[in-house]
DNA sequence: GGCTCTTATATGATATAAGCATATATATAA
DNA sequence: TTATATATATGCTTATATCATATAAGAGCC
């Protein structure tokens, strides 16, 4: 059994396809650049330790309809897939948020119930 | 793309792993009675849909030695493997708990960011 | 030019986990 | 005797995670 927070089965893989989504609606962004974007958010999460899983989750949001991409060359360097939210992926974070408002409840059911524990010893 | 919250993918392994740690940590269980404990905590979990991911599960949390087993012969009906949670399995649970502060902060970001987007719409 | 570093995207191979079906078995209720 | 609830467990297939590697542009250095 390995550890949590530690780069390595933090969330689920459902997870991280709405942080993306979340990060992508906030400001269009290539798949390098949503990487360290990811890391602001503090919490290690799963399958975006290697890059490859992120372009691999990225071309599922793609292919689902969620994303969009456009390649800029204007900035020199390695040619960039910027990805931008469509209305399908607007739409599916919206419905998506009533899972996440359950997730903080049942976090804090959980910490709660920690803290009872506790307690009792 | 798979829906959240349905059962599916809803969370990672680990914290399944964790949740099924604190309920045993509340009063020692067997298998089909931690199903529908599970259950009580509102969010579907992932492995747990079928019975069979979450014997799986525990038989991964009992051989990594989190938590002790005894068979229960006493009550009638088939054989019940009951699961306690060992001294092990106390200071994993307490070593994990940053982890779900960490993520409760991390899911209250995202609903602040989630809202904030919403009104620059 | 050749070397290394950072940025950038992507795939191959393998290990782990999830999801679905199924097997086994005891007791109770209809 | 048939069905239902309780109870544990494994086989198989697909999906996901992890690790390694391939490709390539530009920048800085010597």
């Amino acid at each position: 059994m390995r550890g949590f927070g530690r780069g390595t089965g933090a969330f689920g893989r459902r997870w991280v396809e709405l942080y993306l989504l979340l990060l992508i609606a906030e400001k269009p962004s290539h798949g390098y650049e949503l990487s360290t974007r990811l890391k602001d958010f503090g919490v290690m999460i799963p399958g975006i330790g290697q890059m490859g899983s992120l372009y691999r989750i990225l071309s599922t949001l793609e292919m689902s309809g969620l994303v969009a991409t456009d390649w800029d060359i204007s900035e020199g360097g390695p040619a960039r897939k910027v990805y931008k939210i469509t209305k399908e992926g607007l739409s599916f974070l919206e419905d998506a948020m009533e899972s996440v408002y359950a997730l903080k409840t049942n976090i804090e059911k959980f910490i709660e119930r920690y803290e009872a524990l506790k307690k009792r010893e």
